[in-house]
DNA sequence: CACCTAACGCACTAACTAGTTACTTACATA
DNA sequence: TATGTAAGTAACTAGTTAGTGCGTTAGGTG
């Protein structure tokens, strides 16, 4: 049973919570090998010993961080309710959500990008990743079919490949968008840029399914 | 002058050669924090000493190579000669460019990768880029003003944005490609796979270009 | 209130890692 | 063929880093 009093000077769960919330700020800054453990430890106030009680090693940590950032998009993304819209303004609220949650999550992009130079060998062991995603897959394959009912939406898109380009537009400008603002000459980081980007990306997959 | 002898013992452009391709391989397998300087100089059978000799050090080694890389892509494309064919297939083709030369060359995007999880600190330091962009940038921008004469395109759209849509739709694929065949439960990495996705974004990109 | 479990902390280590010092040697040129 | 310069080498260092052994203490439970 919990105390009355919220300050616990020993509190398990706080201490776990904290070593997450800094790992992800850490790992997403500076990846995987850059990361730095004493760094994590300090930042979260714990002691270092803590990270190896509750989470193992830091490639564990590594992981249960990357686990909490999917469980969180997927969720957000249930609570979207797609199902009681037309099919056009459901998908442009799919791609207006996801532009937005990379970019008040900036954490999820590196952590991603992190995994994906190590190939995924962590998500690989993850025994909760695939249950969470079998509902998102689904999620845009009834949105298409209900698009083609209302014969707005042509018959012959791949969810799989929608979901794919609707990511990429968005998650390739924000992790490249510090190279990119170099090569193009143009600040790509800008409030401005921003939102002239997200109407881009809209117009972009509107004419994608277009009958 | 050159010795007549192609084997020298001593030999600083192929030593320089050797480190800068074993840098390559080494900082977009790890990325810049988890690649080794002693690794690097093993793998180039050079000495350690030589890397600090001709580069200063793991930085601007790093610099040195990610220039490189942006060297080589752009020098590809000037090469693609899309001046002398109709609009629309040089807008498939240079589709096609982009994606069959991350395939080719899958340092590259690694390498881009690091230096953004940087901020692109490095690049900001580069003297040689700014120059090699400016045609890059024009060449995309000229396309399209033929193909809007040629009235295959529409008139409104913006040449970096859609440069950097090209770039993403296969970029994105494939450097999350080891996650997302986890998320998607289908294997993403397969020669097939790669040919579905080519034909799924020459039709993204012509649709998005149509009048 | 005594006891025991789990939270927490300190100080340490073994292995690693970027960078350096001091040296040897090949070879183009005079 | 003598020689200066630049290529190349080996051994080292100072600082870092993931991970651990062991002791202390808070606080829930009987």
């Amino acid at each position: 049973m919990p105390k009355i009093s919220d300050v616990r000077k020993r509190d398990a769960e706080a201490t776990k919570k904290r070593i997450l919330l800094s790992a992800k700020k850490a790992f997403a800054k500076k990846g995987l090998a850059g990361a730095r453990v004493d760094d994590i430890a300090e930042n979260a106030s714990a002691n270092k010993r803590m990270i190896y009680h509750y989470f193992g090693n830091k490639e564990a940590l590594f992981l249960k961080t990357l686990e909490d950032a999917y469980l969180d998009i997927r969720l957000a993304e249930q609570k979207l309710e797609l199902d009681e819209m037309p099919a056009k303004d459901a998908l442009d609220k799919l791609v207006c959500f996801t532009w937005n949650y990379y970019i008040e999550n900036p954490e999820f992009i590196n952590l991603v990008n992190s995994e994906n130079l190590h190939r995924a060998k962590h998500l690989k062991q993850s025994k909760i990743i695939n249950e969470i995603s079998q509902k998102f897959i689904s999620m845009v394959g009834k949105l298409l079919e209900r698009g083609v009912a209302e014969r707005v939406f042509r018959d012959d898109v791949d969810p799989i490949q929608l979901n794919i380009t609707i990511a990429a537009i968005g998650y390739y400008y924000l992790t490249n968008r510090h190279t990119g603002s170099i090569i193009y000459q143009r600040n790509l980081g800008s409030k401005e840029a921003y939102d002239e980007r997200l109407e881009f990306n809209l117009n972009t997959i509107r004419r994608l399914v277009h009958v």
